[in-house]
DNA sequence: AATCCTGTTGATCATATGATCTATAAAAGT
DNA sequence: ACTTTTATAGATCATATGATCAACAGGATT
């Protein structure tokens, strides 16, 4: 043995994550690492395995939450919430710009955060189990999204065809499986992201006669 | 208690489900109940769970699975095989018919395969699992038929315009996504998903100004 | 420096879970 | 009918897992 005490704070503790935080600071840590954590493994994934991540015990975890549950419904609301930035209902609707410049600054924007592994799959997680969070969360992204979008194409389209729910979605998917494919199923991701939304917009807009200055 | 004897035959037992089956039919009993069984619940369904749907002791599971990720692994065979039928490429660069034909040929034939719910949801546990026969699926896919996708519409393309893979993926992925919809998220089906897939092959074509003649 | 408050640990519980093994009984062979 | 074979059940094991609780110790207050 070396001359070092072993009364010591263990060195491969890391010294950033003191102990004995104050019970907000490290609930949030607990959020922040669980959120990592499940979105890795998956919502089965183990307390104790979580705990060790964290350099915490087990038992502590239930100190902050009840339940596993409760730990997992507080990871949905870290993650769902403020995904869904209240002034794009307005901006997309702001007729002043050109629905291309609108659309392309929305999902420029929205896949900046949901292209994001966190996020892509806890999202898929969730879905998957069924959680009320989900269906809440693609209920209002069709009434304050798709729907606006909808109505803007409709307004703008030229020609016989007109627009219908269904397009909408299509796009929308169109945009979104880059990221599933990324983060779910971790393929390479595209060489130029935001050059692969562009052309989903405009095979969109081209599709029901909208031009690019329209 | 009534006069009923209790030496009975439970009469719960479903009459069908006969004890002692021969060995290949018990075993393909098994693969095809845990497929629905796991698409439902996750990977992480338990196999007493899945006894009890099959009406057969847990134990005996293990007579024809070694472990349960064997299990896993034949449900992943049982779902992954044949899903890509391999007469697709050849029809898909059959040149005596118009692209559009094909694609709409192909993928009414591929959603019908595909959009079911054990498929999608093995799928996606699968893929978050990161499964190895998920990453191949997914290669297959890629050299197989969005390739020679690629190829064609290269072909058949007039204008400057000249459709890289990631206008492939983009295509398939507004199509499977309205399977995820359904199946993932439980969201309702469109009221025409060939129409859907119609038109977002139109969309397509038309963005490489390809005609439904050519 | 002594005291108090409480964030944290360590031990522990009850149950769940994958897996094993022997006894049973259904069918096939003779 | 008797024997043999083997598919299946039932009991059981070892470990994993969510959750609990008493005891400890960090750090602020006095």
């Amino acid at each position: 043995m070396d001359g070092r005490t072993d009364r010591a704070q263990t060195p491969a503790e890391d010294a950033a994550t003191r102990r004995r935080l104050p019970p907000e600071e490290r609930r949030q840590q607990i959020v922040d690492e669980a959120v990592r954590f499940f979105a890795e493994v998956g919502l089965d994934g183990k307390t104790r395995d979580l705990a060790k991540r964290l350099g915490v015990t087990q038992s502590l975890l239930f100190n902050y939450f009840a339940t596993k549950d409760d730990l997992i419904e507080a990871v949905y609301e870290k993650v769902y919430l403020d995904r869904l930035s209240p002034g794009w209902p307005d901006r997309l609707t702001d007729r002043s710009l050109p629905l291309r410049v609108r659309l392309l600054a929305f999902y420029t924007e929205y896949s900046a955060l949901i292209f994001e592994r966190e996020w892509m799959r806890i999202f898929m997680f969730s879905g998957l189990a069924g959680a009320a969070l989900n269906h809440r969360y693609l209920k209002h992204l069709g009434e304050v999204i798709l729907r606006p979008v909808l109505a803007e194409t409709a307004a703008l389209a030229r020609g016989a065809r007109q627009p219908d729910m269904e397009d909408i979605w299509n796009l929308h998917g169109g945009i979104v499986y880059v990221g599933i494919r990324q983060h779910i199923y971790r393929m390479p991701p595209p060489d130029d992201p935001d050059a692969a939304i562009a052309r989903a917009v405009d095979k969109y807009l081209s599709y029901f006669g909208i031009r690019p200055e329209d």
